[in-house]
DNA sequence: GATGAATGAGCATTCATTCAT
DNA sequence: GATGAATGAATGCTCATTCAT
């Protein structure tokens, strides 16, 4: 007996320009809300209100709060893996060659890359990171992008297998990221107390003395 | 007209047999909650009724929701603060010698113990983690404990200084603790695809590598 | 400062060809939602998107959802009185005679013909029949078409007054129109388990017996 | 991984004198606004409002505006059913005898009887009948006491088949019960503009000399 | 005329918290 | 102390209607 019309009110995509700006007004708004006072306590009428535009447009656009979070935690994560993944893509890659202290010079330059490209809001991006722990689906995209960057460092390592002691490179691509990233987070987010550099030397040490070859 | 009486209602602290029951029966209940459905999906009544008690009772012994989840990751970060210092804290350190496979061989014990003492059901230790990125009150617990683990770190690294590579031991011992929760994290709460024993292997090669100076 | 515009805005009355065919879309496309999910979960931003049409161009030919119902009811109802009439009005009865058989063939005939005119939408006539006990203008116009019918039946009384044991023909043919009615929606609407037959068999039979002078 | 507490919010069944009391009026409160202004145009606010309990309370109760409808139409038809069901069983059925006017007079007072029971506010009656042909549940409502009506008209055909005309007692019963239903309605909640002697009296002329063996 | 984005009042529902019993 | 009914502010979401393009 169900009819068709059980259907789910969709949200609109919008085509004119006026939608489109519209839309980018409720993310920019939602963006900005959830990193001062955190997703869980951000409603949609607060979103609205910020973006300047009524209730009723905010579901127009977006079945709910999550889905907004959804759509800018992918626009993060996608331009992320971006910057990542180039950051991994150096030009010096190419004048690699076989003494430690290029491999080192060419880690270090990695790691800072990776430093750079963190420059979100850091309270915006302890609330993606809790709700990539949270929310299914938004881990699922974590995982998706996640993946890509690992990709992109078993490919460097397969490259340069002959400069490095790793075996396992698909084991050792997942460590590094998730140290990687770990120690970039604890840096920019957490607010440690000792110095960047510290921690950043400490980090190039090791990922060297992991990786590569003595010579 | 009001004066004294501004005074927040304050939880009462149990000191008889069935107060102190009546707590841990609403602390389990509430553990138990937030594992399946999530701290914030879960609401004060639910937590009541699971635990047997009238919702009043609940607000007897906790002045809100936040109240238990802060009373349990207390308790399970004390736990989990005094199971990480006792695996670095091995017998076979006082025969440490000078050798590189004996320090790897602790260094294989201390993961291993990790490991081991990481046996929280996941769907909670993500909810704790997220809540400590998500709530300052909490953070500052998890800071609390983290620096009892990291000071146990720096004092291994400062008793065996002369076995070991590193120079900085205050940013080594932090690197050494996050790199090491957090790839058990990953293993254990994120259920990664791949084989335990290839990401401890390199973990644990990496750090040898990075610690021990090789004989 | 308002003066003459508190005017309320007034539904448009189409002409030219483009515009009827655009409002009998409108209807077309109301009647099926009205059928499928019911008047009042049924909104016009549904009726206009199944009708191809924009929100807007819904507000330029009604004034509100409930409009389309009216519109639609009012033209369900003036073909039902027609259809219904004509079924009183057969060429048979020219051909009457004095006795019972014939009597009874001729309500025969008009039964089935009242039968056969029933062939709306089941849950459509559901709903028209419910809005005419919710709403008074509704209402209004069911009554008005309800006389015409009673008026009919009065005249048919009167007509063959010699051949009926009724006396009081004014309230015989409400009871007539009425009864006749109920048990045919009975039938078609409510979809009794007994067959079509057997019921139309008994109301044949009452009201040949009610009617009909035994001969 | 659905878990158990995915469990709806279930309705309270009071048991205590309190909790009783509430529903009553919430009850109360409800039948009184859908006779005034109808079940579509009232909302579970007003509900509360009128019975003077908070808003949550009208949830502690019912689920929503539906579950208090239901509750009531259940009430009214099952006592409806039991006034009906007494009314076919008058004292004087056992008195029956073989001639016409004795069961004139009985079917006078059946109808009599039925007439009288129906004092229910007429407003309110017509949102029940719209809600029969409008929702699946509440028709089923009403088809189960519809049943049990019928079953007792059968049963009293059966008794005195030797005094009835009628052959297909089930088919029978079912026209009686709705022609009379039907009539009275009409009369009760329409508010016709004719005597309502005239048309009962019509109505029982019909039913006589449809049912009874002329003597 | 037609369009469909925007509006915002309105309604359903939840849940932390209190308090009379 | 324990109970659980009652509270009502808060929030999510819908939809009739308007109006700039």
């Amino acid at each position: 007996m169900k009819t068709i019309s059980e259907q789910k009110h969709q949200a609109r995509t919008p085509v004119q320009k006026r939608g489109m700006e519209t839309k980018k007004k409720i993310i920019e708004a939602a963006e900005a809300l959830f990193a001062e006072k955190g997703y869980h306590k951000t409603n949609a009428l607060e979103i609205a209100a910020r973006a300047g535009v009524a209730t009723g447009s905010f579901y127009s656009y977006f079945n709910n709060k999550k889905e907004v979070l959804i759509e800018i935690i992918r626009n993060f994560y996608a331009a992320a893996t971006e910057k990542v993944i180039n950051s991994y893509n150096l030009e010096e890659r190419d004048n690699i060659t076989d003494n430690y202290r290029e491999g080192k010079k060419l880690i270090h330059h990695m790691i800072k890359a990776l430093y750079e490209a963190h420059t979100i809001n850091p309270s915006l991006h302890r609330e993606f990171i809790a709700m990539v722990l949270l929310d299914k689906e938004i881990e699922a995209i974590s995982r998706e992008e996640d993946k890509k960057v690992i990709a992109a460092i078993t490919s460097i390592f397969n490259a340069f297998s002959e400069h490095s002691r790793v075996k396992d490179t698909e084991a050792a691509a997942i460590l590094l990221h998730r140290v990687s990233e770990e120690i970039i987070h604890y840096i920019r987010i957490m607010g440690s107390d000792m110095e960047d550099n510290r921690l950043l030397a400490e980090l190039e040490d090791m990922i060297c003395r992991y990786i590569l070859v003595e010579g």
